[in-house]
DNA sequence: TCGCAGACTTGGAACAATGTTG
DNA sequence: CAACATTGTTCCAAGTCTGCGA
């Protein structure tokens, strides 16, 4: 245990640092509105220029989609510097092979590619057939120092047996090293230094020797048979032993993980298959035959002692029917959100408190794309909410604010410690019934304490099949998405591709309107003409060398919301919806998603007409 | 109905590869 | 062509939700 809480102050020590950060970049009011009005900002701007109505109110939505519609324009500015590349550098004979082959292995993959979306469907509850694997590939064991590389412990050097991380400290280590700050990491620390520096300045040579050993790991363990065709292991390495890093104020960061060995492993394969040999001297804990899940390895890890799971690539057919499932749920929603809606406004009246509790919760999950919420052992994990665990302290009511009535200031962790912070107006009902739930309740005390995700859930599928808490962000996400597109190609198709310049260039200048003076930015608003664009384009750049000089670290900031706003289009948005839109523009795919964007959702490329409605 | 383990999705951070620019 | 910026990939923590047993 003291070898555990010797790292555990060690890491303790160097989180605290990077928190201290962290609160001083997202916790501080003053920041947090900055962020808060940027974005209010980009709407509105995009309402303006663009004549985008907003019709969710879900703010995180909104930025789903929005983040699509940036990364959806740069189709023109593309195509130009291909063309420019290519006339420069080779000649036409060798610029046509290139070209050829590429087609080739294009349509290779293509043949190659299983169209699990044509077949039937197994029974409920079956996975696979037939299974077979390598198993996992571990990580390679520990090295010990080198001799010329030492520890100090209060000036004295120290051989110690715990810096494997396999082993805790043994008796006579605990009872030497009791005080982190005569610790001095400082050989090691060099060593490692001198590591990274010795890879950057490796040679071609063996760069491309490196990167052939890593290709044959991958190929060897790499992928998997599952009924007759091979598919992509999504992590098929044994995750390597550490420090634990958890996120936020995580009671159990810096604890060690072990290193996990063969005879903790589960394989999880057909019966008929070729069962994978554990490394030589050791065997598995136990090789199971179970078709009903997905995984094919597993393992209990020792922190949480929760169980890790090695499963198959997005681009798999289990990943990919899961994923087309899930949007057909959000679909079904559609025909059926009006009564619900309908049903928690009703409800909002109830005498009884669940029904009331969970009309408001609903309300929330709905219009703000909360996350459900459950209930968390604590101890255990950060101390995050969501909508049902949402405590007293974590809202505010304002009968007045900012000239709105009925306003409610949220301020809580959610996922990750993501800190969400806003101000929604709220009608009546729901203002009123949040009154009485709060009603002698003290900070510390549930905000709905009779109601859970489970409760919450039931009622959902009493309501549809299948439907949770979670198909609402999938429902309105998509459902807003395909919108947006709808009015934009209604009233502007001609001008498309003038738009699509002009989305481009607006999201550029979005980043540089909070920076510079609004001068530089609404130079005039009368027409999307293609002359303007152009203009555009070299305001952009005049304006994005003075925001090098005026960088602000909080523009930094704000790029990487975006950017990581960006990943969530690959869980929240129908992907059926783009591709539709893409058919009807005569848009390349390509201009849209990244090769392995579209292996993911390969079954809707293909599938997809162009007149798909979600 | 309640607690809990198990399975699977979601999503940020770190790292790697690739593109751009001065 | 080196330094910097952007984009893609990997890793794994942190959620959601289900089903089971008491």
């Amino acid at each position: 245990m003291q070898a555990i809480s010797f790292f555990h102050s060690h890491v303790a020590c160097s989180l605290k640092k990077k928190k201290q950060r962290r609160l001083v970049e997202e916790g501080d009011g003053v920041a947090q509105t900055k962020t808060s009005k940027k974005r209010t900002q980009k709407v509105n701007f995009c309402l303006h220029r663009g004549n985008l109505a907003l019709t969710s109110s879900a703010r995180e939505t909104w930025f789903m989609v929005s983040f699509f519609l940036s990364s959806a324009q740069m189709v023109k500015k593309e195509e130009e510097e291909q063309a420019v590349s290519k006339k420069s550098k080779k000649t036409k004979e060798e610029i046509e092979e290139a070209r050829q082959l590429k087609i080739k292995k294009k349509e290779e993959e293509e043949q190659n590619r299983w169209r699990w979306w044509e077949e039937e469907k197994y029974e409920d509850g079956v996975k696979w057939k037939f299974l077979e694997h390598k198993g996992p590939y571990f990580p390679p064991e520990y090295q010990p120092l080198p001799d010329n590389v030492h520890f100090y412990y209060n000036g004295h050097i120290v051989w110690v047996s715990f810096m494997e991380s396999v082993t805790e400290m043994t008796h006579e280590e605990r009872s030497l090293i009791q005080d982190l700050d005569k610790c001095d990491f400082g050989e090691i620390h060099a060593m490692h230094k001198a590591k990274t520096e010795a890879r950057k300045n490796m040679s071609k040579e063996e760069k491309q020797a490196l990167k052939e050993a890593n290709q044959k790991i991958v190929d060897e363990y790499g992928y998997c048979l599952l009924d007759h065709h091979k598919e992509r292991i999504g992590n098929f390495k044994i995750e390597p032993p550490g420090l634990f890093r958890g996120r936020g104020e995580h009671p159990k960061q810096g604890m060690l993980k072990k290193r996990i060995q063969p005879e903790d492993v589960i394989i999880n394969c057909s019966k008929e298959s070729r069962i994978p040999a554990p490394p030589a001297g050791h065997h598995w804990k136990e090789v199971r035959h179970d078709n009903t899940v997905t995984w094919l390895v597993s393992w209990t890890e020792n922190i949480q002692g929760s169980n890790k799971y090695i499963m198959l690539n997005a681009n798999s057919k289990l990943k990919g029917e899961k994923d087309w499932e899930k949007y057909e749920v959000a679909r079904k929603l559609k025909s059926r959100v009006d009564d619900i809606r309908y049903q928690y406004l009703q409800d909002l009246k109830s005498k009884q408190m669940v029904t009331r509790q969970r009309a408001v919760a609903l309300y929330f999950i709905d219009k703000l794309a909360l996350r459900a919420g459950n209930e968390k052992e604590e101890g255990e994990t950060a101390d995050t909410v969501g909508c049902c665990s949402l405590r007293v302290e974590h809202i505010t009511l304002h009968e007045q604010l900012d000239g709105n009535e009925c306003v409610v200031e949220f301020d809580f962790l959610g996922k990750d410690c993501i800190r969400y912070y806003n101000k929604v107006p709220v009608i009546k009902k729901v203002f009123k019934s949040l009154k009485l739930f709060l009603e002698n309740k003290q900070p510390g005390d549930e905000l709905f304490d009779r109601l859970n995700t489970s409760v919450l859930n039931k009622h959902l599928s009493s309501l549809m099949p299948g439907l949770t808490a979670k198909v609402f962000r999938t429902y309105n996400a998509s459902i807003t998405l395909q919108q947006q597109l709808k009015e934009l190609t209604n009233s502007q198709s001609h001008l498309l591709a003038a738009l699509a310049n002009m989305q481009a260039d607006m999201w550029l200048q979005m980043k540089l309107i909070h920076v510079l003076p609004s001068t530089h930015i609404c130079t005039s608003d009368d027409s999307f003409s293609v002359r303007l664009v152009e203009r555009k384009k070299a305001a952009v750049k005049r304006c994005e060398e003075q925001l090098l000089k005026l960088e602000v670290q909080a523009t930094d900031r704000e790029e990487n919301k975006q950017i990581a706003l960006g990943t969530s289009k690959l869980n929240y948005l129908d992907p059926r919806i783009s591709v539709a839109w893409c058919k009807n523009m005569e848009v390349p795919i390509e201009k849209i998603y990244n090769k392995t964007q579209r292996e993911k959702f390969a079954w809707a490329i293909d599938m997809t007409e162009a007149d798909f409605e979600f």
